[in-house]
DNA sequence: CCTATATACTTCGTGTTACGATGTATATCG
DNA sequence: CGATATACATCGTAACACGAAGTATATAGG
């Protein structure tokens, strides 16, 4: 997966991995494995800025004598993710525009 | 359409744009338009960068008096088109995977 | 016991990139 | 003759993903 193409997904990405239950950075990392890949700077950057927009909150809890900062999503946060739904329809458009006329029988 | 999710699709639909036929700067805006906006300043950025890449190659044509430059895909371009096939399997499974379990009956 | 590995968060610097602003120049239409 | 469309170019900026490096604790293996 191109790096660009990423910048569009990330952000999404980790609010749909709170938004049905609080979670914390490693744990974030681990659960999006699987869907999408990102280094531990990049996600802290991203958590960061879902907090100043308000998209998040986060709450500071000791685990095994460890720090723990569990981010829980807010209705910005959720409007988002219906925002990134809206924009899949002139996505899927794009797609189509891009790849017309080629491998129609696949 | 986000700022950020545009960068992932603008390069590859510069070159949708002019895989049929060979196209100019003005007029792969105005093709573009139904399908995505970008301005002057970044179509003209992104076909150096894909002149740069060898996924476009470049003629200048006198038209009406008025210098025009005609871009022609290569087939490294055709090849960007085509990973980025590669990559909408991935991009439909983050899709499903920040939607899921919303809206199910919509 | 000591070392490697996993967990957990943080900061810094860098390169890529979309875009607004601005500029140049010609053709056409009212 | 001025406005608008056509056509391309450059500059500066801000956003952002990421690698590198750092801090600190727990646990498992030898």
């Amino acid at each position: 997966m191109d790096v660009q193409m990423k910048r569009g997904l990330l952000d999404v990405c980790v609010l749909a991995a709170i938004k049905d239950e609080d979670s914390y950075g490693y744990r974030i990392i681990k659960d999006l494995k699987p869907c999408i890949e990102l280094s531990e700077s990049t996600l802290y950057t991203i958590l960061k800025r879902l907090e100043a927009a308000d998209m998040l909150t986060v709450r500071s809890a000791e685990h095994d004598g460890r720090l723990r900062k569990y981010y829980h999503i807010t209705p910005a946060g959720r409007r988002r993710i219906e925002e990134f739904r809206e924009d899949w329809k002139e996505i899927v458009s794009i797609y189509q525009f891009v790849t017309k006329g080629e491998n129609r029988y696949e």
